[in-house]
DNA sequence: ACCGTGGTTAGCTTTC
DNA sequence: GAAAGCTAACCACGGT
């Protein structure tokens, strides 16, 4: 029990002497902020993939393709692939439960 | 009506002879495929993306964070930003409302 | 696995003799158009609530208003609404992160 | 041209006096906060329908429905319906056209 | 370990 | 036909 809840981490080395020029709300802020400015880097990049994504359809919608249909198929081969994963990874299971591996 | 629902787009100046080895599937199954390749490639990506944050949560959480807090921090942070365009959008949108743009 | 996947409730107390009269479709089936009529009921209601809406946006611009900018304002007034409600939400999390609930 | 594309009604008998205690925001302030509130009013009651649907469809899972074939079966009695309704539709426009009605 | 909840993402509808 | 807003499906998380 009493676990890590705290939406800050207590660190035990806490400063005794608040040195630090410009600290960003107190304890732990700056390495908060350092996790969420990484959190946003990776958020912006995803936005990125998506609206490409976007474009694509759209060029394939430009040169007469159906996207709905488009959709439809590149999610039955995402089924495909997990499927497939999944078989062979309960292969590898059975395998390595008689020593095959 | 007369929609545009097939799957692939009918090019009037087909192939009269089928010369291309290798067709895959028939009219337009070459172009469909470079296009479902080209999103799938982008979809790894952005699953990629999403394994990276899920890390960034994770070693923000063994750090002692609350990441749940932090989700919501970073979707607070977000709509500020979103705030902000939107109220922008909208003073151009009554500039243009009442002409003076 | 074994998930409950079928549409209708299994029940285990499974009639051994069917004799119900007037049994809609067999088991469960009663009370599956139960819940579906009153789910289509409520849908009728919303349906006419949308309608409602788009009336009053009809007079709106009936007597000289722009409807697409009173839809961004009845947006951003929304978001407004939220935000508060969000932020309250993150002071309570902030709150039990850190023990004082 | 120059069509009516403000944000707010232009009246031609604007007061000249502005008399009105606590006008809202100005010109046709308060025509415009009335309308956004009968807006809101609905929506309020839209969500509180939505509310309720999930309720609806919580309980039928709760006594072992699946809940995502029975969205299907509703879908399709709407698609039956409008099916019909349209149906209808065209029989009426039949019969106007030939003095029917 | 499973279920239920909440949040995110994708698809659909409607608008312009 | 394109863009936006809304709705429904999906997924990850925490609780039991």
């Amino acid at each position: 029990m009493t676990e890590n809840v705290a939406p800050f981490p207590v660190s035990d080395d806490q400063d005794t002497q608040d040195e630090q020029p410009k600290d960003t709300g107190g304890i732990g802020g700056q390495r908060l902020m350092s996790f969420i400015e990484r959190i946003e880097r990776l958020e912006e990049e995803k936005t990125a993939l998506m609206e490409d994504l976007k474009e694509v359809y759209a060029e394939a919608k430009g040169v007469g393709f159906d996207v709905k249909t488009m959709r439809k198929v590149v999610a039955l081969r995402k089924m495909d692939t997990e499927k497939r994963r999944e078989t062979e990874e309960l292969l590898d299971l059975y395998k390595s439960a008689i020593g095959m591996m």
